[in-house]
DNA sequence: TTATTCATGTGAAATGCTTCACAAGAAATT
DNA sequence: AATTTCTTGTGAAGCATTTCACATGAATAA
């Protein structure tokens, strides 16, 4: 169960996510009918510096040609590959709220390779209820049919109060990866990996940034 | 139009959004009925080191006693001020589609001082009808209605087809900061404050961590 | 009152990330 | 074929952030 990189050099962060913008400003560049694109391009592209997105890739390998640039499909195949959305992924989402009903239909995610699943909520009226053509199956089920249907990502979607319950659920059916919406710490075990999506964090950002006439580097 | 900040260091993006961590963590611990903290309690609740949490503090002031540590009443506020979200924002939400419906109704942002006061969209089976007590309005009026509330900052739920031309008029009334949520990298003069909310990055850093074996230093 | 404990605030050191600058290699041009 | 142009890949330098470590000062206990 060793790691997929062969030198294990400890990949950042930022690099993680800028692949994520590189994968999706190649996908437009595809459609926009480039077949190769330099790391200038990308770089002017993403408000960052050609050596930036040229260090990002060489972690991973050597995949441009020099005087020409990267192919634009090949790239994207292969930051695909690195980041693991070259394949498909099966998501269920907890409490079927605003937020996740919301997600239910966020085209982004299937078109990335994440596909939900299953819909899990507590209340009655919304049990049975159909979304997208997935049936909300009751709370009370959570582990047993989680671990039934292989479910490796959850997305969280309850109150605070209650999101712990879940994933400690979720963590004993054997899910690997919990990406949580619930304004509240979570506990979980060291083989799960845990995301927090925090939106009034970006929204507090822009506040303090008009409030301090903050003029920062890198406005991402 | 100077800075706030008396001298003018410049406050990086993690600083900022670990000052909304602890706002909101601070929330917590009042509700928990905690009348001081130590940077070391605040610390472990967010997985951070003590020496953090001081350190992030120490950019804006001295709040702390020592031997005690800090009054969690009035490092709340204090943090509340620094963010700017000590104050009522009036913000407007353009694209009235899944994610901008559930929007409305997502309590974290009022709770945080941003209150939703304006609606629009472009269908016409949707303009006018009534949200959480808002009446959706002609996104052909967006330009002037903007001006005329006053709205400081603007959330975009449009498709990314159209996002740009949102921008574009919402810029001309005077907004001083976007909230963007369309899958693409948006054009805003130098004066205006953008930010993009992309929810599929955080899957994505998931699948890079299990198909990678990832192991960070800081899986926040 | 004095001693002890505790925890802040902060320079300095350590670590991590970004940018520079250039050798190397591929394509295009003459 | 030789030359020029272009752009990658990458050590090294530069810059930024985090952590260390300790002097300082407040509160508590003796």
């Amino acid at each position: 169960m060793s790691s997929e990189l062969p030198d294990k050099k400890r990949i950042s962060e930022s690099t993680i996510h800028r692949l994520s913008m590189y994968f999706r400003t190649l996908s437009l560049l595809q459609k926009e009918g480039y077949e190769t694109v330099s790391s200038k391009e990308l770089a002017k592209r993403e408000k960052l510096t050609p050596a930036q997105v040229r260090k990002d890739l060489s972690f991973f390998g050597s995949f441009g040609t020099r005087g020409l640039g990267y192919d634009v499909v090949e790239l994207k195949a292969k930051i695909g590959e690195i980041l693991g959305i070259d394949r498909h992924w099966k998501v269920a989402v907890i409490g079927i709220g605003n937020i996740g009903s919301a997600l239910v239909s966020y085209k982004e995610f299937s078109r990335q390779g994440f596909h939900i699943e299953k819909l899990f909520d507590n209340d009655q009226r919304k049990i049975g209820s159909n979304h997208k053509g997935i049936v909300v199956s009751d709370i009370k089920n959570l582990e047993k049919e989680i671990a039934e249907d292989g479910i490796e990502m959850v997305i969280i979607t309850v109150p605070a109060t209650v999101a712990q319950y879940m994933v400690d659920d979720v963590v004993r059916a054997g899910v690997k990866a919990i990406l949580n919406f619930a304004p509240i710490n979570l506990k979980v075990p060291s083989h799960v990996y845990l995301r927090n999506e925090n939106m009034s964090m970006e929204l507090e950002y822009l506040s303090f940034a008009i409030v301090n006439n903050h003029t920062p580097k890198n406005m991402k």
